[in-house]
DNA sequence: ATTCATAGTTGAAACGTTTCAACTTCTGTG
DNA sequence: CACAGAAGTTGAAACGTTTCAACTATGAAT
């Protein structure tokens, strides 16, 4: 078992040439005589050597590796986040660290010095606090940082993020089209910034339509936590008050579920009797039965875009920071 | 913007020390004075000072690096593994470099360079073929490698699975207890590993049984793939045939899923007419209703795991290598 | 035959650490 | 007061690359 690393200096030697040749070959092959480049590219092979990235790095190439810190590397929205990024990075021959915080400040840091430490070229982040400073703090020491699903104020950082408001004025257009005057919201708490958002296109929809139609009114409740069983006691109250609407928004898929769950244990009949709207497009969304329309949100690309513009700003002189901003869309299916 | 990184060469002027005590606050602190080391953090602090991974790497120290190679990261049971492993690897401050294949030959060995580039310390790879001997050649050069959901005969490689066996006779053992004789199995290619192992558990516990109640029976059949619609048309088919069995054991959730959907349309009540087991105990399987039970993997603890042994590996020179098999659980549900 | 440009090649220096042998101070002992 | 040993500190060397000024060889033009 071989576990001596080959270098350059071993290569050279067998290709009877001098360390710079040989890196000439691998950097600018245009340089070396095709009899010379062929006689190395051998050696190369022959050895297996394999270049080290650190050593390149000393010398001034980027370490070839950008950082992404997200809540929660499982679950299903960041997911796909770190999936589009990590292929957008791989085209470019970069490599994708992975980080989750659990929202944690302790962790959230630990992570930051360690990608300080592997001196990435950049970083991927959703910040778990509302304080960006430990990003300031980064991007003053010159590090690339691309904000995913947050805004900021400061125009020398770029973001991606996604219009939840227009995601809550597509719910209600839908429901409207469809006939529906009396919309039940079922919202999770608005110190969340999406659920904030999300009823600020709520409601800026009805009123829109209210202004032609006075019939359509806007029931509101807000639930503790964004789960399933929140959506099954949430539903369970709402319909046993007998209160008068005949479709619900659902500030995600999970609270959606759970009235779907309910419904078919009091036979309320979906969407016969009731129309439902979830957010988010889980995969399951479409598996229920009845399925789920809902508003999904373009995860892949949220993080193949980041990726993009932090490529472009480590590589263009003159980058233009900027605010990239997706729509959802809304999907329709049986539940309405 | 200060782009000029601090090093310990201008720690150690502020601090008026030499190099080398600066280095040795940071990897040996008990061996500088209490005064002199107080004015190096201090140094530390005021100038921002980080560690720079990769010079330290190239001085011999490691790379603090860990590879994850999976299928697809964005898939539920490689997430969850993700996520395990980086937990596990942040607590002894490595950092994971995450890798999909999509099964792809050409990007799976895209990314190996790219680690081995990194020189990472160790991967943990779920290979995309049958095919070893690129793996090999990476352990022969003395990388670290454990094999995820993978066994190898090869007695230098650590490997962690899980008994996917034992989930077969599990799901049988259950139906079986709930007074069930006639069993169908709906079951993928058994070119796949899982669903090759997963049905030898199924015989073998059938067979067990039989020999004390002859009246115990399995139905086979077999679906092309391991999706919802899959599973629809063979409970379609199935069910319209009148066969004669009272429960089902599918080879997946999905299958499972498209089997209550086809129920529900079909008017079957589960469990009364008919008893379902899935596997993979993924997250809507408690969701659906009724709520399905299922053979659960510990995914995270596969991750983690995984981790271990490979941080094992690293330190310990007398390190075992070993099979971790680890044994799947039945969580039961409505569904039976 | 001489000069000049071009193409190809060389090897020392530099990147930011850690290591280690050598050095300096300090402390206590006889 | 001399001395040994301990405790603390130093700085050159090394890690594996890339860069770049300097060098050599090869023709082409005069």
């Amino acid at each position: 078992m071989n576990k001596q690393r080959v270098t350059v200096k071993e290569v050279a030697k067998r290709a009877n040439v001098s360390l710079g040749t040989v890196s000439n070959v691998l950097n600018e092959p245009s340089r070396v005589a095709k009899t010379t480049r062929d006689r190395v590219l051998k050696a190369i092979e022959e050895t297996g050597f394999v270049r080290n990235t650190a050593a390149r790095q000393l010398r001034g190439a980027g370490s070839k590796a950008v950082g992404i810190v997200v809540l929660d590397s499982s679950n299903p929205f960041f997911t796909e986040i770190i999936r589009g990024a990590e292929d957008a990075l791989r085209e470019e021959g970069y490599v994708l660290i992975a980080c989750s915080t659990d929202e944690s400040q302790a962790v959230e840091s630990q992570y930051l010095s360690l990608l300080e430490e592997h001196r990435v070229e950049g970083i991927l982040i959703t910040p778990s606090t509302k304080d960006l400073s430990r990003i300031n703090a980064l991007t003053q020491k010159g590090l690339r940082v691309v904000l995913v699903d947050r805004k900021t104020k400061r125009k020398d950082i770029c973001s991606v993020t996604v219009d939840d408001v227009y995601g809550g004025t597509l719910a209600v257009e839908h429901l409207i089209s469809k006939g529906h005057r009396r919309i039940l919201f079922i919202n999770g708490p608005q110190t969340i910034r999406q659920c904030y958002d999300r009823r600020a296109g709520v409601l800026s929809a009805i009123e829109k339509h209210r202004n032609i139609d006075p019939d359509v009114t806007l029931l509101e409740f807000e639930v503790p936590s964004l789960t399933l069983s929140a959506g099954e006691n949430a539903s369970l109250q709402v319909l046993s008050c007998s209160y008068d609407f005949t479709a619900i928004i659902c500030a995600n898929d999970l609270l959606a579920l759970g009235v779907i769950r309910t419904c078919s244990k009091l036979g309320v009949k979906i969407p016969k009797d009731l129309a439902l709207v979830g957010y988010d497009d889980i995969t399951f969304a479409s598996m229920v039965s009845p399925s789920l329309t809902s508003v999904r949100q373009p995860q892949q690309e949220l993080g193949s875009q980041a990726a993009q513009l932090l490529l472009d700003e480590l590589r263009e002189k003159n980058h233009k920071h900027q605010e990239v901003r997706f729509s959802p869309t809304l999907i329709p299916r049986e539940s309405t």
